[in-house]
RNA sequence: GGCCCCAUCGUCUAACGGUUAGGACAUCAGAUUCUCAAUCUGGCAAUACGGGUUCGAUUCCCGUUGGGGUCACCA
């Protein structure tokens, strides 16, 4: 292209805006004095409504790459597709990150505030840097303008495909990347909408090596794709591969940390960080995070409407302790973390030697939500009583105020519900999430006990009666368990429940049942359930009066 | 279809070329003088297939099959 038309195609790309020079541009960036093996990362997420458990995934590994070696870890926002984005996901991704503990060093912060001296960190807002680079390109003849539509474009890859070639934009199929000046002079004089494409330098059938911390040396093909660089939708935004080129440059990214749906495309960046002499990015591509499909029972990636454990707002609404949630992918990142955990159950996550090479090299992990369970489960049960029961109470007043109220109304009864089977060595581990609470401690208030749901056991209306009677007339509100416990034998006995699980076995027909199936049924009659802690202590924290009135009400 | 990545119990994974192929979650059984939960003990359970190389292969090489990714003016 000859001067005059560069400078028109620069001037239409550039026509509402004033861009810097290159050199101007890198002189706001100040370099960052790093030494030896300091890290800078950034999390880059896109606008588009909520946030992935994936995300979460990923930001953490950023996270701690950076943190561990005293580095930097951004949050860059991913706008340039003004169509996809949503409304009020900037701030939902900044506060959900500060929920998992994970706020940025430089970037938008949870309270609305942005941090750091190498933004802005909102890709639409660095508009003119993109294009200062994108004139550059055009100066150093690697950048052209295209004037092809959709139809055209369609057409040849159409084309393409009926002659068994590569689809794309290359080669005899780049329209207009050897197009005389005149044409494009002509295009320029209509007025036609043009997108700026970048004249790629790559040959497919020879290789490019890229550095990657958890593939390591990848071939790959080289880029002769001659890709889109600015839009030619108006808002002269670029497409992501200028954008990550020259963001990750400027802001001096060490680890470019990003999905592995990215690998393929990482010749093109190479090809275009070239073009512009900057040096070579080291990668680490991440696996993406799977679930198994219930229905055809295959591996996919997690979807948000299928899957709400896709969408982080889930976690957070059910309520699972989030150093469970965080523990769980941490550990899905390196494997050796259970053995480390196990180990320093109380110690910070942050004290684990994290690692990005030992990251299984792509094949992505399913998530085992029994894990994330059983991680939550461990966690909660290991909690000081203190903090468990203000846990306990933070959710219930926040979402099921019948129950908060009941709670708060009687304080020492509840400090003693709450503490059941918690103290010792081996503390029960029934509650995973906070919103099992109602379930888990809902019946031992009278009001909230009225209106639950009852589980129901499979014994005539009768029989129930009958044991409950037998229970009432040999039962004693004692404290000493022996003795209770023989009451209740007693009243099995009397029932006619067996006490000895021989002559059960030997005459079954002789019995109602067995000493287990007489203490369901009064387990079922004092709370609605068929699963709860030991019937004694429960007996002894709920009182004589609420006992009385809850065996004699049917 | 081209290109790339990957292949060990149901799941997540460990194993300098030499291990009875280990662990965790899940599951099953027994124990814990009442139900669960927890705990303890034990069990079931894997190197996709076929060729090489080697004294010896989960490990190295080739092929097959399978899974995932990608081939947009989406990121």
């Amino acid at each position: 292209m000859k001067q005059s038309i560069k400078e028109k195609v620069i001037s239409l790309l550039t026509e509402n805006v004033t861009i810097p020079t290159r050199e101007a541009v890198e002189a706001r960036y100040v370099p960052r004095t790093l030494t030896d093996g300091v890290e800078v990362t950034r999390f880059a997420p896109s606008p588009t409504g909520f946030v992935h458990i994936g995300a979460i995934f990923t930001a953490q590994l950023c996270e701690r790459v950076a943190h561990q070696t005293d580095g930097v870890y951004m949050l860059r926002i991913e706008d340039t597709d003004k169509k996809r984005e949503m409304e009020g996901s900037q701030a939902l991704i900044a506060s959900q990150l500060q929920t998992f503990g994970l706020t940025p060093d430089e970037g938008l912060q949870a309270d609305g505030s942005i941090k750091g001296d190498y933004g802005p960190y909102v890709q639409s807002e660095r508009k003119e840097l993109y294009l200062a680079y994108a004139v550059d390109l055009i100066a150093r003849d690697r950048a052209y303008p295209c004037f092809a539509n959709t139809e055209e474009l369609e057409a040849a890859v159409a084309d393409q495909k009926a002659k068994k070639q590569r689809p794309g934009y290359y080669g005899e199929w780049a329209l207009w990347r050897d197009r005389s000046d005149e044409d494009i002079e002509a295009e320029l004089e209509k007025g036609t909408p043009f997108v700026l494409r970048f004249k790629s330098s790559g040959s497919h059938d020879k290789r490019v090596t890229i550095a990657d911390r958890i593939k390591g040396k990848v071939e790959l093909p080289q880029n002769d794709l001659d890709v889109p660089l600015i839009k030619s939708d108006g808002s002269g935004l670029p497409t992501y591969h200028l954008a990550h080129v020259v963001d990750d440059y400027l802001m001096q990214t060490t680890v470019v940390t990003r999905g592995e749906e990215w690998l393929p495309s990482t010749p093109l960046h190479a090809d275009i960080a070239l073009a512009l002499d900057i040096k070579p990015f080291k990668y680490a591509h991440t696996p993406v995070i799977s679930i198994l499909d219930a229905e055809t029972n295959t591996k996919r990636k997690l979807s948000k409407r299928k899957d709400p454990e896709a969408d982080v707002a889930f976690w957070v609404k059910e309520a699972y302790p989030l150093r469970a949630v965080k523990a769980y992918l941490l550990g899905l990142a390196n494997s050796n973390f259970e053995d480390w955990y196990r180990e320093n159950p109380d110690a910070p996550l942050e004290e684990f030697p994290f690692s990005l090479e030992k990251l299984r090299t792509s094949r992505s992990p399913l998530l085992d939500m029994r894990k994330v369970a059983d991680y939550a489960k461990d966690e909660i049960a290991r909690m000081p009583q203190e903090q468990f029961n203000k846990e306990v109470l933070a959710w219930t007043e926040l979402h099921d105020k019948a129950l908060f109220d009941a709670m708060m109304a009687n304080p020492d009864y509840t400090k003693q519900v709450l503490a059941i089977e918690r103290s010792g060595e081996k503390p029960r581990k029934d509650v995973a999430k906070w919103s099992d609470v109602p379930a888990q401690f809902g019946y031992f208030y009278d009001e909230i006990f009225a209106k639950q749901e009852k589980e129901s056991i499979d014994i005539t209306e009768q029989h129930v009666t009958e044991a409950m009677q037998s229970f009432m007339t040999t039962y004693s509100h004692v404290s000493d368990k022996d003795t209770w416990f023989e009451n209740m034998k007693k009243a099995a006995e009397n029932a006619g429940y067996a006490l000895d699980r021989k002559a059960l076995k030997e005459s079954p027909e002789s019995f109602k049942g067995g000493l287990a199936d007489f203490a369901t049924i009064i387990r079922v009659a004092l709370t609605g359930k068929t699963r709860t802690p030991d019937l004694y202590t429960i007996m002894q924290i709920m009182g004589e009066e609420r006992i009385n009135s809850r065996l004699q009400a049917v």
